[in-house]
DNA sequence: ATTTAATATTAAGTTATTGTTAAGTATCCG
DNA sequence: CGGATACTTAACAATAACTTAATATTAAAT
């Protein structure tokens, strides 16, 4: 289940550069345009407004450095990140490039695995916004993110990931009545449907380990953390 | 008690730089030298075998990051720790500085307060396991960075590199739980690629030779070290 | 009190993720 | 160079996590 609509600009003066780093790209449902020179990048990315761009370093005309801080100044760009493609080569610096705003950089020839991986590592951190606290205290409960753990009256018990999230979730709202589709799209995201019921034995496997106490039904609602 | 100074090696072009961080750090009773540029800064290195390493990442010829790899190789320097001085506050830059081996990273203009903090917490770092230089212990474990071995109830093993990195940056942050990518970022770095069965692999040797109680396996989210 | 819709519970599938082994490459070192 | 050690891959097995299905129970509405 690769659904993704991470967009891609391609920058290389080098069609076959070009046509290898598209085809790679397309092949995992990026979404995938081109440009042959500078000049060309940002009028596309003006447009285009991608969320990731690879940028050649060495171009006739303006090289990859110099259309780095062209994008940089272009306000609608401010969230793409930039890699950089370079030969190990004597004159060019890293420091350069990330002076020039780049993000990342990759050597060449590029490694379709290497590319992929950071691509996808980059789309990801993109699309999730994880900006979670890692604890939570309540009463004698301590949830620990940074541990996947719940510790209860000094027992410390691992959760698995989805009965965590959960807790997690309800404990961040302590009070607050969750209904199901926030609960779904919070814990399993968009891109998964399962049923009704699959909530239910969650909560109940929660009930089990951390006690009745906690969590109460709110018929026809939702759920929420005792108060 | 033998009391050794913590040694200093400042590397930076700016003659300005130098001496207000010589000034400051002698100060402080420090054991100061600095070099002018990369090249220097190896030789000096080599002889004076710093604890801690001040390295400008912009600097003419050979910058920070490619004399920071250049002084990685150097075997009498493992021990030594190198902080990056620069002038771009953007995490970007950490991702080569650390890629070639960085510990830390100041940014420009150095602040005497952050600096000094910095250093008397490396140094008393470096100080207080000055019986226990890079060790870390767990139960019957020994865990020692210095020889590369780990020491389970009076046996010593030296383990191979990559399941030393591995375990030691397990062992370095205990009950947390490590993804993989940040397993694959810390122990292979970003520019290489290996695919997802090689932590397995290194996480069952691990296991072979320490037993299988000290790392924890958390599905769909990391490996842990025992709490 | 009865009906009804929603949730609880249990156990039995199903799948995703990790474990394991062995064999294939790379790297190091004399 | 060759032999050893380290590292990676690939194929398959094992397992925990997750989902579903079937049935029971509950609470709200009538």
């Amino acid at each position: 289940m690769k659904k993704t609509t991470t967009k891609i600009l391609v920058v290389d003066d080098d069609p076959d550069i070009i046509e290898i780093l598209t085809y790679n790209l397309s092949n995992e449902g990026y979404n995938v345009k081109s440009a042959s020179n500078g000049i060309e990048a940002l009028k596309k990315a003006k447009k285009f407004i991608p969320d990731i761009i690879l940028l050649d370093v060495m171009m006739p005309e303006m090289d990859g450095i110099e259309t780095c801080s062209n994008l940089r100044e272009i306000e609608s760009l401010s969230k793409s990140r930039i890699i950089f493609l370079s030969a190990r080569s004597e004159d060019f610096t890293l420091i350069a490039a990330f002076d020039a705003g780049a993000d990342d950089y990759i050597n060449k020839p590029v490694k379709p695995k290497i590319l992929l991986k950071k691509i996808s590592s980059i789309s990801r951190r993109l699309m999730s916004n994880n900006n979670h606290t890692s604890k939570i205290m309540f009463g004698s409960l301590l949830i620990d993110r940074d541990s996947y753990t719940v510790t209860n009256n000094k027992e410390e018990i691992t959760f698995p990931r989805k009965e965590f999230e959960l807790l997690f979730l309800l404990a961040s709202s302590p009070g607050k009545v969750l209904n199901r589709d926030e609960i779904m799209l919070k814990v399993w995201g968009t891109q998964v449907v399962v049923g009704d019921r699959t909530i239910d034995v969650h909560i109940r496997k929660l009930r089990e380990k951390i006690g009745e106490k906690y969590i109460k039904t709110i018929k026809g609602v939702g759920y929420k953390f005792k108060v």
